[in-house]
DNA sequence: TTTATAACTGACCATATGATCAGTTAAAAT
DNA sequence: ATTTTAACTGATCATATGGTCAGTTATAAA
């Protein structure tokens, strides 16, 4: 009912021109199998990994057992959704704009979150990233860990050169230091918690709030990532 | 198994002297009660309201028919698992710290997180705030909204005072000064999150996180809130 | 010691849900 | 037009789960 993207292009011109209207009641292995997929991130996103196998194919339009004709068992279609999200939406560029010292700090960092908030601010994002966290998986355990390296160390780095202090050959990076470039991902995450599992509306627009998350992180960075690193 | 506060007395002298042991089969209403109620919290904590009773049954040494005789329903159940954890457990005390000027802000906001963190960094509260909140329970909505006329808009008007700008009977609190606070709570929260949700230990102790949040917020509040009141 | 109260159990019902498979039929190949 | 391929269905199974209720028994009152 809600996903039929690989439809989308014949729906936007059936009033106009009902041309290759082809209702193609039986798809090709590849497209049906990247429906169901799809529809099963919506679908989950929604109710939950609890949410049964019938419904799904009921909002696919589609019996419960052709399901199990494309994915072994619910396990291997909940390992599908994992890879849509997580792996099937990272955007490598994102790694590229922190190191880029040609342009001031405060700006990479606000590019870098305003883009990255595209992807890890959808509906389907947050909700399934707590679902799968609350199930126990271990894929949330290695996208974090995957964050702090690619992003999180690498902008605790870069205030370091901003603020003109020992460069982490001669100081190691802090845990502390690192801690604290958590806080820019919690304060945007919460953003999306409040948004699509709290029914907490956010006041003001999102890219500004992501504005005053990098100020305050700079500012803050800039008084106690002095200390952090005479600590010790 | 895991919960038996109200047994903990007993046990705690079995093995000295095995004096008042008793078994005692049969609890008193009121009791049985309040047990199954903690049982319900740690048991729908890990795995989610979609546990079955018959397995909350066992580790409470009951039979499953025995809960439905103390609870209608299973929502019923999940109705008093909320009462517990969200009502129970805050503490008036909080709203006292933010109001009192004879302690330095900074002081004071230490304080306040430093122990709001010892209630809502809990397993427990953790998990249940987020099964809940997937679920679709206005309570989430509700403690939310609570916490936000609270804490969060005292703290922005503890603010102004602390930076000597205008009250808010002359200009009207900003929703963006009240975004600004969510920023301390949203990085607590995800503390929690960390620990008990996804698996990614915290690499320095809480309560230095919580300083350097303060100090982060107070910082970057420096910064920001003069801006934000001149705007508009 | 007997009686009365209420805490507790065990068997049972109705429904929901993951998974299977023999058979049907749309669509491509001939 | 006929055959072949494979996408799809419908009926079915095994198990899990919320909830009910007649009956049992520990415990306190008499």
């Amino acid at each position: 009912m809600e996903l039929k993207n690989n439809m989308s292009d014949e729906n936007s011109f059936s009033e106009v021109a009902p041309v290759e209207v082809q209702p193609r009641k039986r798809m090709k292995r590849e497209d049906r199998d990247r429906e169901i997929a799809a529809a099963a991130v919506a679908f989950f996103a929604e109710v939950g990994f609890d949410g049964d196998t019938r419904e799904l194919a009921r909002r696919l339009g589609v019996t419960q057992s052709l399901i199990f004709r494309y994915f072994p068992n619910k396990a291997a279609l909940i390992e599908r959704v994992y890879q849509e999200v997580y792996v099937g939406r990272w955007n490598p560029y994102w790694e590229t704009i922190i190191a880029d010292r040609s342009v001031p700090l405060q700006d990479r960092l606000i590019r870098l979150y305003k883009d990255y908030s595209r992807i890890s601010l959808t509906y389907d994002w947050v909700r399934i990233f707590m679902f799968s966290g609350l199930k126990g998986e271990d894929i949330n355990t290695r996208y974090l860990k995957f964050l702090r390296s690619r992003i999180l160390e690498p902008i605790a780095i870069e205030v370091r050169a901003e603020l003109g202090l020992p460069s982490p050959d001669e100081i190691p990076l802090k845990m502390s230091e690192v801690e604290l470039a958590w806080g820019i991902n919690s304060r945007i995450f919460y953003l999306g918690q409040r948004q699509w599992i709290f029914n907490v509306p956010l006041d003001i627009d999102i890219d500004s709030i992501i504005e005053h998350t990098i100020i305050t992180y700079l500012s803050g960075a800039r008084t106690v990532v002095p200390m952090l690193i005479k600590q010790d």
